[in-house]
DNA sequence: GATGCCGTGTTTTTT
DNA sequence: ACACGGCATC
């Protein structure tokens, strides 16, 4: 496109994770040749919800945002909705947070209506809450519709309070906005004549709305998808938007791609053989000219801790042999928890790696205390990282006080931090202590006083740094831990890496004004810091097949090929029709494979610290036998690992 | 108000 | 296995 003169910035690409944005970047760059990094980055590449975030940002003001609002991920959300029903007097014990915000974001995303019957079976799959007539009322019943609705009036209206928004606000609200204010709507449609979609096979219905609103002026569109693909249903992706699109623009010129550049005969003809056992599809006949290339592994580990030293003693024994880089290896699982052995085992080893998606570090306690100071610091309304630093480390604000304080904020419907300021000057009546007041008088002077700091100074890691000082968290981490020094150690080493990521941020060349709302922005919306190109080069990938669509290795293990991990437990207990989304979760994994895949079927497997039997998944009959080599006995009993050059000399010297 | 212990449940996948 | 919340105790 670029080579026909089309100015870079009218072009707009689309993308779901931010590592497919970040791919996609650095292909732009390398197609673009040296020094075309400038034209690169006038290019608009982003996911729908950093896309939708970057609107609020600039026209937020239209519908009411403050400056500065704050992204709620999923752990904010459950604090929000706590907070939302203590004060409806529900208690939260009774609600299965989890899936009513599920409802919720299926209301807010229009996917759902109170009408709907549907959602009750979500919200009641164990029976665990509703009819609870024993005895008296020490909450209000917490199955029915009209508690939800309260719930969920009661939920929105906090967010607007806190000056919040939620993963779903982000692409909603710009519909919103662009409705409401076709200005907006003209200036977005105008700037952005070219609009690319990858994955297009994952666009939820108001994603689908939002590229409509972009692109119904000019109808530059260029769409990317494969319904085998499509992974991402659960959470509203509707791979008949391919059918709408059709509709939409109807001078459409279909191109099917059928050639596979990627893979080899063998593991293509498996794929292909898998895949055709799903009904739902558009029929497809991929070829590719690569040879059959060497056969599917199929190998049977006694426990998953054998499964991942298996895995690290293939990896070393073939980089070794093959001379082959780390990177060129993926290792993917379905689970994150089955993350954790393995990483143990690629430690064990000496392999470096990385994990990429999945329980993210910005998840992590001690980062998201940090980041709750930032949050406050930057938007003070924002009640949820209000709670999460008041007494973070101890000040002496224990229950009695924070709840005195949201008296006085329930009563006139604003936030704690006002009601905490009204409370220290006296300008309001309360029960709160001498000793509490002061606390509170003093983490009001501490955030005030980084406010400034913040504004004054341009040095965004050192400040934060300083905070960090401050505030002595080392000392409340040693505290808390007494018991574990390392533990303390490991979660300030966290913090460390922390600061050094807001650093990297500010030293970022494509980041034109860092500010410390930018960055909070950037990882609220972000899985994992994603490593820098040469920090993740001779790494070994670990990630969730979620994660990997998209990408491609050279050799590629799955772990875990097992009935109730592909295809999950969770995910054929909850409708039959899943499972073809599973299988096309399977194929997926399988296709990321360029040269060879080892697949691993446990004979048993610790899950929840229970030893439990497992069974092979039922998908590995789906390939045909031709194609697969099947190692009976225990992989990890016949590995032989190349011979240390070092360990004559080590045993000599006994270290 | 802080601390420590015990019982309980658990997220499948991600923005 | 592990984290989290509740509860008793300092």
């Amino acid at each position: 496109m670029l080579s026909r003169g089309i100015p870079p910035e009218s072009i707009l690409a689309m993308t779901f994770t931010n590592k497919a944005a970040g791919e996609m970047k650095e292909r732009v760059k390398e197609i673009l040749g040296e020094g075309a990094g400038k034209t690169a980055s006038a290019l608009t590449i982003s996911t729908f919800h950093a896309f939708g975030l970057s609107v609020l940002r600039r026209y937020g003001r239209l519908l009411g945002y403050r400056p500065n609002f704050t992204v709620y991920d999923t752990g904010d959300q459950v604090a929000l909705l706590k907070e939302a029903a203590r004060e409806l007097r529900i208690d939260p014990e009774e609600l299965e947070v989890y899936n009513l915000l599920q409802l919720f974001s299926g209301i807010k995303t229009e996917r759902i209506t109170w009408q709907d019957e549907r959602w009750y079976a979500m919200l009641n799959p164990s029976g665990k809450s509703s009819q609870d007539k024993s005895g008296e009322e020490p909450s209000r019943g917490a199955g029915s519709i009209s508690t939800f609705q309260e719930l969920y009036r009661s939920y929105q209206e906090h967010l607007i309070t806190f000056n919040a928004v939620d993963f779903d606000d982000l692409i909603m609200q710009p519909l919103t906005l662009f409705r409401e204010h076709p200005k907006v709507q003209g200036h977005y449609a105008d700037l952005y004549r070219y609009v690319l979609v990858d994955e297009f096979q994952d666009t939820s219905t108001p994603q689908y709305n939002l590229l409509y609103q972009i692109a119904r002026e000019w109808k530059n569109v260029c769409v990317v998808g494969d319904d085998d693909q499509s992974i991402y249903s659960w959470r509203g992706a509707d791979y008949s938007n391919i059918e709408r699109f059709e509709k939409d623009f109807p001078r459409v010129k279909e191109i099917k791609l059928e050639r596979n550049y990627r893979s080899t005969g063998g593991i293509l003809s498996a794929a292909n053989a898998v895949i055709s056992n799903n009904t739902n599809r558009k029929e497809k006949a991929l070829w590719t000219q690569i040879d059959e290339g060497n056969l599917l592994e199929l190998s049977f580990p006694d426990d998953d801790g054998a499964e991942a030293s298996f895995i690290a003693e293939k990896i070393k024994l073939r980089a070794y042999q093959e001379s082959l880089a780390y990177d060129s290896f993926g290792i993917l699982i379905r689970t994150n928890s089955q993350a954790r052995v393995i990483e143990e085992a690629l430690l064990e080893a000496d392999i470096p790696y990385r994990m990429s998606g999945g329980q993210s570090f910005f998840q992590r306690k001690e980062i998201k205390d940090i980041a709750g100071y930032l949050r406050i610091i930057l938007n003070p309304d924002d009640d949820v990282s209000l709670l999460r630093t008041i007494n973070t480390p101890r000040r002496g604000i224990g229950r009695r006080t924070v709840e005195a304080l949201h008296e006085i904020a329930d009563e006139r419907k604003i936030s704690l931090y006002s009601a905490i300021t009204l409370a220290v000057h006296r300008e309001v009546d309360h029960s709160i202590g001498k000793g509490p007041l002061g606390a509170l008088e003093e983490y009001l002077e501490l955030t005030a006083r980084y406010q400034e700091r913040f504004s004054e100074s341009k040095h965004l890691a050192a400040t934060t740094e300083r905070l960090a000082t401050e505030i002595d968290y080392w000392g409340y981490l040693v505290q808390e831990f007494q018991k574990s020094e390392r533990a303390a150690k490991a979660k300030w080493k966290n913090i460390g890496f922390f600061i050094r990521s807001i650093d990297r941020y500010e030293q970022n060349p494509d980041v034109l004004e860092p500010t410390l709302q930018g960055y909070l922005n950037r990882i609220s919306l972000q899985t994992r810091d994603e490593l820098s190109p040469e920090e993740a080069a001779g790494k070994v990938n670990l990630m969730t097949i979620h994660a990997a669509k998209g990408l491609e290795f050279d050799v590629v293990f799955l772990a875990g090929v097992e009935e109730g991990i592909i295809p999950h437990q969770r995910a054929v207990e909850e409708s039959e029709g899943n499972l073809e989304e599973e299988r096309r979760l399977f194929y997926v994994a399988i296709t990321r494979a360029r040269q060879q895949l080892y697949m691993t079927s446990c004979r048993r497997r610790q899950v929840q610290g229970e030893m439990i039997e497992a069974v092979p998944s039922p998908f590995i009959e789906e390939i045909p036998a031709e194609l697969m080599l099947k190692t009976l006995a225990d992989p990890t009993a016949g590995v032989e690992m190349p011979e240390d050059p070092f360990a004559a000399l080590k045993a000599h010297f006994g270290s």
